[in-house]
DNA sequence: AACTGCACCAACCGCACTAGC
DNA sequence: CGCTAGTGCGGTTGGTGCAGT
């Protein structure tokens, strides 16, 4: 038995707000704070919407300290590092960066800066162990290409960070991608011993094989979408952080 | 001009956590 | 200590507008 959910969704408005609703919100919660209960403020506000609902909409929109606009050079770099730092963590990560929500943050990393490390427009260049200071600032260098970008990350993070989930470059790919192999279709192919990896032509796609040929040994990850081929047909630009269980992975 | 594909982003969903009883 | 309501968070979805054909 799943948990109740938090309201009747039969009986709330679903979808955008309109500005009366927004102007109702405001209103209300100038009169009375934000402090309270988000559960009970729409039937005390006479909106019909979930509690949830109204929640988000004053975070992520309605809230008068809210950036509306573009992301600057700046908060692009802040947001590499402390992703770099803390992973998919996004009200942590929008909490460094004033006037910004969570889910603008997490809506900008997926449909601007992740692009902008696959197609190597920034690429994840990490640091040394024996240059594992974490830059009070984040580092974002210019490339000689103006187009691209270098952003330096840590290359571990101290013993009371949880491990990062980013950035380093795999420093046993094959062996890695093997392991996702064996985690996916739950067979070990150990067996591969001299294993080819192959990069489809539109990079979205990766097969495994036992260079002695054996068809039975081969496997197949569909990634969905394309890195940049160049950079993953030598594997120099595997970041770690590639989630491989978003792969679709099947033996051929 | 019509259609299609894509990018963007607001909003929703479901799970985890926490506080209060 | 266990249960429940409320809250916070991250992942995902769907609507809208724009660019390309």
């Amino acid at each position: 038995m799943g948990r109740a959910p938090c309201c009747d969704k039969e009986k709330v408005k679903r979808g955008p707000w309109s500005p009366d609703e927004d102007a109702t919100l405001k209103s209300y919660l100038a009169t009375h704070g934000t402090v309270g209960n988000w559960i009970a403020l729409p039937k005390k506000a006479g909106l019909k919407r979930c509690g949830k609902s109204c929640r988000l909409r004053w975070l992520n929109y309605l809230r008068p300290d809210i950036k509306h606009g573009g992301f600057t050079e700046e908060e692009d770099a802040i947001i590499f590092t402390l992703y770099s730092q803390m992973g998919s963590r996004w009200s942590a990560i929008a909490s460094k960066l004033p006037g910004r929500t969570d889910n603008d943050v997490k809506n900008y990393w997926n449909t601007k800066l992740k692009k902008k490390i696959l197609t190597g427009i920034v690429k994840l260049k990490p640091m040394t162990e024996n240059d594992n200071t974490i830059p009070s600032t984040p580092s974002l260098t210019q490339s000689s290409n103006p187009q691209n970008s270098e952003i330096n990350f840590p290359a571990s993070q101290n013993q009371h960070s949880p491990p990062s989930p980013l950035p380093n470059m795999l420093d046993n790919k094959v062996d890695k991608i093997h392991d996702a192999v064996v985690s996916e279709i739950g067979t070990s192919n150990k067996s591969i011993i001299n294993p080819l990896v192959s990069i489809s032509q539109d990079s979205s796609s990766i097969a495994i094989q036992d260079q002695a040929g054996d068809e039975s040994m081969e496997s197949f990850m569909d990634f969905g979408f394309g890195f940049p081929h160049d950079d993953v047909n030598d594997l120099n630009c595997f970041p770690e952080w590639v989630d491989f269980s978003y792969a679709d992975i099947k033996p051929n």
